[in-house]
DNA sequence: GTCTATAATGCGATAGAC
DNA sequence: GTCTATCGCATTATAGAC
């Protein structure tokens, strides 16, 4: 899942950099009704008002689209979860302010959800896209786990990778309940009741 | 979501019924793969070795198609989930022979995994479905909660309904971690793990 | 009970005008 | 940079022959 930025070379791009915005949004709200293989480029490009040409001019095609969608989600996400900086407990912190921030989004919540399942498949364009990051996510909340036990903040008989699984499977299975509930209880204070179970220092 | 029995009133009814049955297990397969939405009623039709109107003839329409599975599939976890004789602690002991043949059973896992994601959203024709799916499901669990909790089994903290969340939410979050994982660990040993945490009572 | 034929629609993508 | 026009293909579903 690469990208093609491929920005012209001068003169004023606000107008095209706009455009892309708006593809963009239209992309995420389809593609997390529909999903991606049913999702279709036609209809983003209604939303936006311009015609499917129109928008293959900007994103040379659906794949493309769906990469450029992932990697703007994953900008968005990183401004939460900045693994440089936080480890340990700080970053299990940061893991309920992500969730909290989550439930304001209920269209990327669905986007997640329902391109995570069906990248499931082998052969579905953004499958490696979601082993890597699965790889990703479980190492860092590993580490997280590790140095929280190294300080002493873990409680006995918590196993770091384990948990660190089992973390990342609460909150994708919370986030399914939440969408199918129409969001209607706190996913962020069922993630804090875990955590605080899990360590020895308040949170 | 209805079902249309329809079954003729005399002869031999063998060969149907087989037609039917390789339909179904075909449409898990390929549903399972590519979704609902993407998975289309040609395919299956031709993995069954019959024409599209060879299989509208046994089901009417596509979602006729999807309502009749979800109803074998239930029918099929019925066997091992038999709410009206399990409870407490004992049916938190019946989710792990469940998980755990559900690990032999990739192609269901998938089918639940993707169907249950598409359905999210409201226009989905399975949606009312996982709803009271979900409902049901999540109501099951407290009782067995509230349940062990009046035996004494269950650990001081824990509350039944948020309990009956967590462990759900887990179950489902695991799910796509092992598919995206090519099946690489066990589940069932981590939902056991989850429980000896929250029981008094050996497992 | 299964087929062919067909209808009506929607899809992703390309070519070329402006 | 955006458009129209068009291609080729897949989709669900129906009608009617056998």
């Amino acid at each position: 899942m690469s990208t093609s930025t491929a920005r012209p070379r001068r003169g004023s791009y606000a107008k095209t950099a706009e455009r892309r915005r708006r593809i963009l949004e239209a992309g995420i709200r389809v593609f997390a009704a529909h999903g991606y293989r049913a999702g279709s480029i036609q209809r983003i490009a209604d939303e936006v008002g311009i015609s499917v040409s129109g928008l293959l001019h900007h994103f040379d095609s659906k794949p493309a689209l769906l990469a450029a969608i992932l990697e703007l989600r994953d900008e968005q996400a990183r401004q939460f979860m900045d693994d440089t900086r936080q480890d340990g407990v700080e970053l299990l912190r940061g893991t309920i302010d992500l969730v909290a921030y989550n439930q304001t989004a209920p269209g990327l919540v669905e986007l997640h959800c329902v391109l995570s399942a069906e990248a499931t498949s082998a052969e579905h364009p953004a499958h490696a896209y979601f082993v890597a990051r699965y790889d990703w996510v479980l190492r860092t909340m590993r580490r997280a786990y590790e140095t929280a036990a190294a300080e002493g903040a873990l409680v006995d008989g918590i196993e770091p990778e384990g948990a660190a699984r089992d973390l990342t499977a609460l909150l994708d299975g919370l986030q399914l309940q939440w969408l199918l509930a129409d969001g209607t209880f706190d996913m962020a204070a069922r993630v804090r009741l875990h955590l605080e179970r899990q360590l020895t220092v308040p949170l």
